[in-house]
DNA sequence: TATAATATAGCACTATCGTTCTATTTGTCA
DNA sequence: TGACAAATAGAACGATAGTGCTATATTATA
């Protein structure tokens, strides 16, 4: 898909994730910054012949995603999360791109109005937040998060990714395991980076 | 609802369902036999004061639905299940009972064609499953399952509910939890009553 | 380089959509 | 029965959406 096709794309994954509809022509013009209506209407025309869309002829606001059954919110899966490896996360530039894969989040379980994206969990590394190999877990993404929160985070000083709830302390940052039998860990508020705050787990059983 | 309301509510849901994006107003007029487009701006604004739907002023097919029930696959949540008490399980009676709480479970993790339920887990006592207090455990509902498929089940001897991988070995049944450094139990076929398959788990994160 | 396919730009037409206004009928409850 | 809210009916208006058309620029390809 070229640059302008992806973005155009994208914009209307993220309009009908927030507003419950379907952009119309003119807003795809103007969000995407693009010069003319029947330029984005070629796009659009573009978009239906390669599959990504359905559209209805003369129908305002008439544009389908086609793919992942239409329930549920389509969500970015960015790549996998492990314990000796950091964290994809969505930067400007790759926002837009299309992910390869795509996980239905329902509805209820997003909030409204955020940009979310979801990690594949690999290996049992975050089984002290009883997640599971294999499981999605689906993040809003932020750089801060409030006390009490569950975080994805990478620690600089050990190298490694987490999933903890976080409590910004006097001069130090507690990582709580979910599973209160455990431990928490204490971090140098310098050594973490906060990359996304962790809205759902999704597991799919076999 | 008056009756009008619920049948123009009707059509605009299953409209949605249908084509992916609401009906205009001159629709619903249409296909609900309302005299006037104004009748039907009427019980429109009447549907979003009681908080079924919601309208943006001017937006051609701007009519999104609020609550449950169109974007996911709503599947009843049956009750709870908790390390020592039944396994809530549909019969026919209770199976078309509209259920206090209803879940959305994206397409993609439900099999085709089987009748669905959930089930609230309470306690702490399935974390061997990976699976906390307040996740819902997405369920088919079968009889029996197949060997290493992942079951709720009632120990009738021991008086306990419980989420296992089943085995079944002559003249008894190994269930073996998830996280592979617990070891396996082994009942009397006569002592376990299989309620149903474990489909997925979802997690909402606060 | 020649040539076709793709992309960009702008304009104008027509259909249609949501809204507003007024008037009338039906239903409810004291 | 009277009073008032809810529901019905129809017409008209202004805004805007999708599309068609023409012309040009850019990129890919042989």
């Amino acid at each position: 898909m070229s640059d302008r096709r992806t973005k155009i794309f994208a914009f209307i994954r993220e309009f009908i994730r927030e507003k419950g509809y379907a952009p119309t022509v003119g807003e795809i013009q103007k969000a995407c910054q693009v010069s003319s209506k029947s330029l984005v209407n070629y796009h659009l025309e573009a978009l239906e012949r390669e599959g990504h869309i359905r559209r209805d002829a003369g129908v305002t606001r008439g544009i389908e995603l086609i793919g992942l059954g239409r329930r549920g919110w389509p969500v970015p899966v960015l790549g996998t999360i492990a314990a000796g490896e950091p964290i994809p996360v969505p930067t400007e530039d790759t926002w837009h791109i299309v992910a390869e894969e795509m996980v239905e989040v329902p509805a209820d379980m997003l909030p409204r109005n955020v940009q979310a994206f979801a990690l594949r969990v690999r290996g049992k590394s975050m089984i002290d937040a009883f997640v599971d190999d294999g499981d999605i877990v689906v993040m809003e993404a932020v750089a801060a998060a409030e006390n009490g929160q569950m975080v994805a985070a990478w620690l600089s000083d050990r190298q490694e990714a987490t999933l903890k709830k976080i409590y910004y302390e006097p001069d130090r940052i507690r990582l709580q395991p979910a599973n209160q039998r455990m431990k928490p860990i204490y971090v140098n508020p310098d050594d973490i980076e906060v990359q996304g705050r962790v809205v759902a787990v999704l597991r799919k059983v076999k």
